[in-house]
DNA sequence: TATTGTTATACTCTATAACTATA
DNA sequence: TATAGTTATAGAGTATAACAATA
């Protein structure tokens, strides 16, 4: 049997700990949000770039995610047979599919975020307003000038 | 092969996505200097809490950290090979198992958060000092009123 | 020859379930 | 019978490497 559940803030001596712990307490109800909607995290990942850039081709979304092209292949091919988005292949470069979101897969993104807004809120709920965007703005200062990163795993989301 | 690095700041839209990110700016780098001390996350994880709780026994550390029972054999049989820490029955009940830090494993954590150290203060950079005080102690208020949390893996660490 | 996508496979990490020894 | 720890196994998630189509 797995554990009980952990005092929130017990053993968060390390600025790397608490963004951890930040990230569990919003991905987990966000993964359980999500599945109502017979979507994964990286899936909804997908989906938000694929909502702004219709026509990157899956190395260039996998580029900007850190998403490994294997595992790009995975995702479209679910995101396919469930009609949120279709591939097809790039007329300048035949080699390369560019992948579209359909209108039901924008139906179903602005649903899923949506969920994602109100986990947010919830996990922040100790912050005033004014308080929250004052981290918001701190995160992305930090975010912006911290060092380069490796890959990274599609497993990031709100 | 593995995709190119990423441009930092692209695409984190929700809280979620920069807790992550910001998580792995600081996991990534801290798990490859903790190798060169033969340690892992997990390990220093378990190294930091036996630091200051050193008669807890094995059940205790995994609820706190939520790492599962038989992920803790692992963790402590490590521990103990490489002669960090050590098992003893525990003498009111002799199921039980406490789990002590050593000497030499003190010496080695405590080369272990130096270096963690360092990596924070890098990921952190981009703060001004006043800055990053506010954004633990924003950290810390939004954790501590956060949702109760499932169980963790032992990923967690500086 | 190099590159995009694909496929098949391997690897890492963690959880699950059955087992032991104590209680 | 219940619990702490252990062991062996399975599962999820991801990466690696070889292959096909196209450039």
């Amino acid at each position: 049997m797995a554990p009980d559940p952990i005092p929130a803030a017990e053993e968060a001596e390390f600025v790397g700990q608490l963004f951890f712990r930040l990230w569990r307490a919003s991905h987990t109800p966000t993964a359980e949000a999500l599945e109502r909607l017979g979507l994964t995290p990286p899936l909804f990942a997908v989906l938000n770039h694929l909502r702004d850039r219709e026509a990157s081709i899956q190395q260039q979304i996998g580029a900007a995610m850190g998403i490994d092209p294997s595992t790009m292949v995975a995702l479209v091919d679910q995101l396919e047979r469930g009609g949120l988005a279709k591939r097809r292949p790039r007329a300048q470069d035949r080699r390369a599919r560019e992948v579209l979101i359909t209108p039901k897969g924008r139906r179903k993104l602005r649903r899923a975020r949506e969920l994602a807004q109100e986990v947010e809120t919830d996990v922040l709920r100790g912050l005033a307003p004014a308080e929250r965007d004052q981290l918001v703005a701190l995160l992305r200062q930090a975010l912006a000038a911290a060092p380069p990163q490796p890959p990274w795993t599609a497993a990031e989301d709100g």
